[in-house]
This record gives C-alpha cells, sequence and structure tokens, in this order.
DNA sequence: ATTGATCACACCTTGC
DNA sequence: GCAAGGTGTGATCAAT
C-alpha cells in the first residue's frame, strides 16, 4: 500500500533528521566544553573552517591530478 | 599540553562534523529513492517540514506551560 | 546618472530601517508598559511565538494542500 | 478584566511584527530592483552598513561632547 | 547556465 | 556575563 511506503519514508527521514540534530548538539557542547577549558570557541570554529578547506582543496587537486592522469592514460592508449 | 587538547577538541568536531555529513547524505539518498518510486521530493519536504513545526509548537505550548506553572509556584511561596 | 540611483536606493532602504527600528521600538515599550502591568514579558513572548509557530504550521500545511491540488491536476491533465 | 487586557496586549505585539515582517519585505524587494538595475545587493548591504555605523558614531560622539559640556556646565556652577 | 528557494552556519543583539 | 533569538551569508538543490 503507498501509503505504507509514504509513512516509512517519513518516519526515515525524520529519523535521520532526528539524528542530526543530536549531532549538532554534541558539537555545540564540545564547543561549551571548550569554553569552560579557556578556548575561544569562534577561534575554535575558524580553525576547523580552515582545516575543512584545505582538506577540500587537498580532495580536489587530487581529483584534478587524477583527471590529468587518465587524460594522459587516454592519449597512450590511444598513441599505441 | 593545552596542544593536546586543542587538538582533541578539534578532532572531536570535525568527528562530529564528519557524521553529520554522513547523516545529511543518507536523507538526500532517501528522497532520491524517494523519488525513484514516483514520490515527489518536494512533497516529501513539505510534509516533513508542516509535522516538523507543528511539534516545535507544541513542544513550545509544553514550556508556555511550564512557564506559568512556575509562575503560580512562585506566586505560591509568596502567599505562604 | 547612476549616482542618483544609487543614492536614492540607498536612502529608501535606510528609511525603511528606520520604521522597522521604529516598530521594535513600539513592540519594547509595550512589552516594558505591560511588565508595568503585571504582564510577564517572558510569558507574553512565549505566547506569541506560540501563536506565530502554529499560524505557521497552518500556512504551510495550506501550501501543501495546495501543492497536492496541482499534483492531482497535472494527473488529470495527463489522463484527458 | 486581565484577560481583556492580555488579549489586547497579544494583538498591539503581533500588529507590531505583522508591520516589521512587511518593512523587511519591502527592503528585501528593494534589494530584488537594485540587482535587476546592476546593484549587487551585497555591496548595498556593506554602504548601508557602512554609513549607520557613521552616523552611530557622530551621534555618539555628540553625546560625549554633551557629557563634556554638562560637566563644564556642573563646574561652572560650583565655580559661582 | 542561471535563477530561486531552502538549509545550515556564523554573527550579533537583546533580554535576563 | 550568559543564553537565546534574530539577521545575514554561504552552500546546496531543484527548476527553468
Amino acid at each position: 500500500m503507498s501509503n505504507n511506503q509514504l509513512t516509512s519514508i517519513i518516519e526515515r527521514v525524520e529519523r535521520m533528521e532526528a539524528e542530526i540534530r543530536d549531532m549538532q548538539e554534541d558539537r555545540k557542547q564540545i564547543y561549551i566544553e571548550a569554553k569552560g577549558n579557556g578556548f575561544d570557541p569562534k577561534i575554535i570554529r575558524k580553525l576547523v573552517a580552515v582545516r575543512r578547506k584545505k582538506i577540500e582543496a587537498v580532495r580536489e587537486e587530487s581529483e584534478l591530478l587524477r583527471t590529468y592522469a587518465d587524460q594522459i592514460g587516454m592519449q597512450l592508449d590511444l598513441a599505441l
């Protein structure tokens, strides 16, 4: 029955959203705890953001290299 | 050493963020799958949103009642 | 002249913002006055918030129904 | 009757909030219109913010001067 | 491709 | 001074 399918979808989405909220709450608690230990949350956030960008950049760069490699591979194949 | 503490904090935050991203990805997959089964994601999103807002409103209403109760308690205290 | 256009835009925005600030100030005064009459602003705020969320939920629900109706309309079109 | 008073307060607050939302909507429309005329909303926002800060600074400075003047006035009074 | 809408994030102000 | 709500911004995603 289609209604069961719909109900199932909604419940799965809501379960995911509940978990996401929990994780966000956990992260918030980490920041609060860090603040209690003398670490400025604002700075931590910056650090995390910078690291995220760097990781992103590295990932994209390696994808790019991969693309180059593929093209060279293709050309090599074509040359044979 | 403070540096270890800082590193620990950042790693914990990043772990949380990784999990959040995974959950978000899962949710996205549910929508994609639903669409494959003929359910318009747009409608599912609205349904979920409406349900969330209603639950929110009910939750806040109980907070309100709780606040009322606290004030009545205070008045009772004052009356004694 | 483009400069006049820019000036006009900025002035219109600033006029809006001035009015917004005035309204916010008026609202604040209502809360202060209410407090003077023995009404706890905290409770009033919650009341207003709960009412707003309920109205929001109802509004979104009607949007949802509208979306349903549109889809049914589409299906009818396809069926003809 | 207290209930009428409460109802009146809530309605006044809600009226204010409705007007605030309307003004915000108007402001948003100005930005959209500006964008249509080739003005980047982000830049406009910055301009408006800078002007606001300057106006604030001028206002505070004149308050400061006023305070100085009052103090001098007081001292003059005391000296007489 | 580009706009439009939604969502998550960060900042800032306000109330307590 | 902290906690919370509101505001603005960036990213993501759907639709044109």
